[in-house]
DNA sequence: TACGCTTCTTGAGCACTGCTCAACAGCCGG
DNA sequence: CCGGCTGTTGAGCAGTGCTCAAGAAGCGTA
């Protein structure tokens, strides 16, 4: 019946399904089932390819997410500040297109499930790592890391929110979140901060 | 065999026991079938009294949710801006004592289930909520509410990271985030700022 | 062509879950 | 003493994640 695939083949196959079906629903609701049958292969091979429930969620989340730090990899050439404002402003433009599926993703199921968690997590870690490198590396402080890391929060949080109704203009979101960005850096050091807007001029 | 309860009593056995198992695991881990055993009912009892698992778990979130907002509720007496240093304290020293539990309630399951967001989205609005009544009325423009809504969530980030690890001594965390709402909230209107400092001095 | 090995694949089956439902049992007012 | 309300049970169903022994497709080798 089934076509026979290579293991790679399959793998891919099944990790696709997973990132499409996550579009449409939370990735704790997909039953193996469905992604058996929608594969046209028993459940049993599911098990195969992925031992676990688990093994197979990370594996989909982990694609996710690699896809959303590629469609927000900042332009290396440009200026450090530059990137940084063009990497957010690409973020808020894939928040505002797959709000749902962001919020499935790294919300969903988190808290419990370590694995996404750890996915959040090393998604937060390359985006604050984009800011401490426009930062330079004397940003490298406590202090300063959990500013950073409180901005993405805000960042994250306030872009999903304004996805849904927009109550104002894009560009106006941006500047407001850059603008956050400076003011916080600046209750640590003036410096820091001055120093990202020096830049962009 | 089982003692036979009034609705009431057997409605607030059953949250009483989802509440003390929130503090062990994520709600969604949490089976019907345990709760039943732990009360010494049957299963079949549990369905009569919440329709629905999702029933069951939104009665034990909000339980949960009312307990933290108590714990946090600012003296009326104080002055605004005092008010709300007294209730951030407290929300740190809640997310210190309790980080496992808070990120199962808040974040457990959480973007798929609805319900779980909700009663995030609540509390979150009574935390803003407070912020708003310290900074009064003309604090109700779109800008000023995203950027509330985001500080919340950079408090409670930054908060429960800080609690892992706590690098900094706690006092120092509560002003660097008082410090973080009036930054906040100068890049919008430098009156609104001043006016939480004034207050406070 | 035939063999054998590897690897993909199946399907039955287990334990557990959320959930339904018809029947039972304790308690109340009359 | 009885009728009815309501807390309570237990059997049972469908769906889930997961295991496992056995089959079948491909491919190299003789």
């Amino acid at each position: 019946m089934t076509q026979r695939l290579s293991a790679d083949d399959r793998r891919r196959q099944l990790i696709g399904i997973g990132l499409q079906k996550l579009v449409e629903r939370p990735i704790h609701e997909l039953s193996l089932d469905e992604v058996a049958t929608e594969a046209g292969i028993s459940r049993g091979l599911l098990f195969h390819y992925f031992p676990t429930k688990k093994d197979f969620y990370v594996a989909v989340l982990e694609a996710a997410a690699r896809r959303l730090l590629k469609q927000t990899a900042p332009d290396p050439e440009a200026a450090p500040a530059a990137q940084l404002h063009q990497s957010l402003d690409a973020f808020v433009a894939f928040l505002e297109r797959r709000r749902e599926p962001y919020l499935a993703l790294m919300r969903g199921t988190a808290g419990g499930a370590d694995y996404v968690i750890q996915v959040h997590e090393d998604t937060r870690a390359a985006f604050t790592g984009r800011v401490h490198d426009a930062l330079g590396p004397e940003s490298e402080t406590p202090r300063v890391r959990l500013l950073v890391r409180g901005w993405f929060s805000l960042v994250e949080d306030t872009a999903l929110e304004w996805a849904r109704d927009r109550p104002l203009p894009r560009e106006e979101l941006i500047e407001l979140l850059m603008g956050s960005l400076t003011a916080l850096l600046s209750t640590a050091d003036p410096d820091l901060a001055g120093r990202l807007e020096a830049e962009e001029a």
